[in-house]
DNA sequence: CAGGGTCCATACGCTACCGTATGTCAGAAT
DNA sequence: ATTCTGACATACGGTAGCGTATGGACCCTG
């Protein structure tokens, strides 16, 4: 066997291309606006390759869910880990990523995927399981800085709802605001 | 003239009635859910109906939007007048009005307009109409509990962010959460 | 070179919309 | 009684989207 990977060649590609259009249509325009011959115009191919790729329009929209979900799992858990001591500071450098308008595509991301969860069960789960697993790492940085768990629990709810409330309120603009207000808020949330 | 309202004597009253359906579905299914034809079914109406009301779709999402604008502002600026000295409590009157899941139904329609706004210029400049007087309103009564004009400004960004992400994040489960959770988030925000 | 698998294009039927054009019909106006 | 008009219904053409069926080009393998 010269190649060592004789299953899916190229087809593992391929489909991931249809995926990254997909992921990219869904920041731009939301769930309803991922079509089959809209992305498929786009990519400059037709209908016959996407559904070679995918069962239907809904395996799409599944297979972006669990990427989605795995991705989200991950960057939390690794984002939430830190040396002892520095939970605070963790915590802020959370808030920063999601506030400061870096990577704002992510947000918008988000955005749309929590949209569509009011009128999907799939990516109400989705989104479910990874704000459970958010709010957890959250709450055990916040243990660990000495609060109580209640007060822990609270805090995280806050900062979550904070800065997707912020991303859904002036998206990019926030990055005008001055960089002080913005540190007096997470220093609200953080009680740091 | 024995009639005093000779104009629109009841056709006023099945304009609203297509727009209290319309701004039903929108709570529903978002913007894409506004569908004349569907609204028709629903109605027992057909889209003759509709489009003697109506100049076409869009002007029923412009009557949509131009009327939570009103309702919106109205409510706010009502909202936020109190006696001097009880403007911290004021404040967290705001708060459970929105988090309380209290009338979830108004929560589900400002989720909707807030994803339209993101592809739709009108409905984008109706939410920022609204959200710069309740930015003003809430920063006034900080102001007035002694704050200055950068914290308050800051505490108020903080407290739309909240009630709107927690909106977005568990819409209606947040009426389990406990009371004392809600209550010392409300502290956090408003610093009373 | 024959044949099977991969990957895609073409063509089709179907449905759900939008908007328009036109028909209808009860009641107010005269 | 006739006419007019408000408030609908019916019927039509057109677009966009989904999913399927089929065909074909290009490998690779025997």
């Amino acid at each position: 066997m010269p190649e060592p990977e004789p299953l899916l060649p190229r087809s593992q590609t391929d489909r991931d291309t249809w995926l990254r259009a997909a992921a990219q249509t869904l920041a731009d325009s939301g769930v309803d606006g991922v079509k089959v011959e809209s992305l498929a115009r786009q990519l400059g191919l037709t209908k016959g390759s996407f559904y070679w790729h995918f069962k239907d329009r809904r395996a799409l929209l599944n297979a972006l869910l669990e990427h989605w979900r795995a991705g989200r799992i991950d960057d939390i858990t690794q984002r939430t880990q830190c040396a002892p001591g520095h939970e605070i500071a963790q915590l802020h450098h959370v808030i920063d990523t999601y506030s400061l308008a870096r990577n704002q595509r992510g947000m918008r991301v988000e955005l749309a995927i929590r949209d569509w969860a009011r009128h999907d069960a799939a990516a109400q789960s989705v989104i479910d399981a990874v704000d459970a697993v958010r709010l957890d790492c959250a709450t055990a940085l916040f243990v660990a800085a000495g609060h109580d768990a209640d007060e822990a629990a609270s805090r995280s709810l806050l900062l979550y709802a904070y800065v997707f409330g912020l991303g859904m309120m002036d998206g990019e603009r926030d990055a005008l605001r001055p960089a002080a207000s913005r540190a007096f808020i997470a220093r609200l949330i953080t009680g740091g």
